[in-house]
RNA sequence: CGGGGUGUUGUGUAACGGUAGCACGAACGCUUUGGGAGCGUUUAGUCUGGGUUCGAAUCCCAGCACCCCGACCA
């Protein structure tokens, strides 16, 4: 991608409305925009990333048997009638009204439609378990959106449904897409600071496991066990004084965002929607179901909370929009021509680059830019290292440069 | 949803009730090219609607929007 022609604009300032790292960052660097309170278009450079989350939450899904499929976001009210939330959850609900009388709602989560859909596939216990999963736009009339992507109105996220025979195989599976959920988020660079906390189950059941990254602009709490590392969240803590797991009662308190959760929801669906299976013994019996969700905008904020300096952001390699930044200092045709050569000569060996091609930029302005972005690799072509038949390499979060001949170029990567 | 705050060019900000200014950006020209470079010219703004006043960005009322604290949060 050439600099020039990129959909986006780097700000010096900062953000006057920015209340965390990452939502002023995101919007300096220009990975995002806001259209309102709570909602964000992304720009070609934050939409990169993420369909690289996106790409990878799909992949560690696919792997433990999930089916990607799409549901409208569109719902008939009467489902939500059917399992109460429509009052349980009105205040998030976003409900609107179509050209007559019939009202729709915007679907904030699936289980309504994703239930009524498992009755038409789901007969025998032969047909169990099943795992379906979609990556979809969701809509949650949050009371109070906040920190850029951290908490918005409209967000998109990995919805995921496990349907099985009885709670013994829901048991095991949960712990496969918990280790999963571990293996995703370590891949997207946070997987230290991510804790599997226990938590209880909200409208769903008694209780569940959410993941959070600790990180000061959380707005969650974590305790964890000094003694058994188990990170329990401010409901259980206030439930439980001492660890529900070792006993001990000396735990560390942190601040962290969720990023995931898992719930086993048993009946609760299965039974407004009559969902249900004839076992062995010929008899109906209730699904058993499990569901389990991601946010990928949420994701994405977190990770730059996790991975930032003062100049900007420090994106993974497994996420980052390009893999490369090339910075041609000067306009002189030369080095030009070898900037032009290099940008090729790396997009034929399909590593993404961002070339900064843009003439009449004085030198530190691109660096502080290339900075700002958060590229993983820097690659400077001035007339110093063509003097040299060098480039100069640096890897973005480290002080170390070191010049590298142009031939030799393609082992680093 | 309760409480509070703020709305000024694209961004960040200034202006006692009396000429809307500054920096960045953008455009053009020239000069520059290793950490946001220089000179010159130009561009573009008082959220909306009422009211008070000789005169309103400024005071008052209403609306809208955004932000903060709290509550809420599968």
């Amino acid at each position: 991608m050439l600099q020039s022609k990129l959909f986006y604009k780097t700000n010096k300032n900062k953000s006057a409305n920015a209340d965390s790292v990452s939502h002023d960052l995101l919007i300096r660097a220009g990975y995002i925009d806001q259209l309102m309170a709570g909602v964000y278009t992304f720009l070609p450079l934050g939409f990169k990333v993420f369909k690289n989350v996106e790409h990878i939450i799909r992949d560690h899904m696919e792997q433990i048997g999930g089916q990607e499929l799409l549901m409208p976001v569109l719902h008939p009210k009467e489902n939500w009638v059917k399992t109460g939330r429509i009052e349980k959850e009105k205040e998030i609900l976003f409900v609107v009204k179509g050209n007559g009388e019939k009202e729709y709602v915007l679907g904030p989560t699936h289980e309504e439609i994703v239930s009524p859909l498992a009755r038409k596939i789901i007969f025998s216990y032969k047909d169990l378990p099943l795992y379906v999963f979609q990556i979809q736009e969701k809509f949650r009339d949050e009371l109070r959106p906040k920190s850029g992507l951290l908490r918005t109105r409209e967000f998109a996220m990995k919805d995921f449904y496990s349907f099985h025979a009885n709670q013994a195989d829901l048991d095991s599976y949960y712990a496969t897409v918990a280790k999963a959920y571990k293996n995703i988020f370590s891949e997207c660079g946070i997987g230290k600071i991510t804790y599997r906390t226990l938590a209880s189950g909200g409208s769903f059941s008694k209780y569940s496991d959410e993941f959070q990254m600790l990180t000061e602009a959380g707005e969650d709490t974590v305790f964890i066990c000094k003694k058994c590392k188990l990170a329990i969240n401010k409901e259980i803590k206030a439930e439980n004084p001492s660890c529900p797991e070792c006993k001990n009662s000396d735990f560390e308190e942190k601040k962290s965002i969720e990023v995931g959760n898992i719930f086993k929801m048993g009946t609760r669906y299965s039974l407004p929607f009559e969902l249900k299976f004839t076992d062995k013994d010929g008899h109906d019996k209730p699904v058993i179901m499990g569901c389990y969700g991601i946010g990928l905008g949420r994701l994405m904020g977190a990770v730059v909370e996790a991975s930032h300096d003062e100049k900007g952001i420090i994106w993974p390699k497994t996420i980052a929009p390009f893999s490369v930044h090339l910075l041609q200092l000067d306009g002189k045709p030369k080095i030009q021509a070898a900037a032009k050569k290099i940008y090729a000569q790396l997009q034929k060996e399909n590593i993404e680059v961002l070339y900064d091609d843009r003439q009449n930029k004085a030198a530190g302005e691109k660096f502080a830019d290339a900075d700002l972005l958060g590229i993983p690799y820097r690659i400077v072509v001035s007339e110093k290292t063509f003097a040299k038949n060098s480039v100069e390499f640096k890897e973005r979060g480290k002080a170390a440069i070191k010049l590298v001949k142009i031939n030799q170029l393609s082992k680093l990567f």
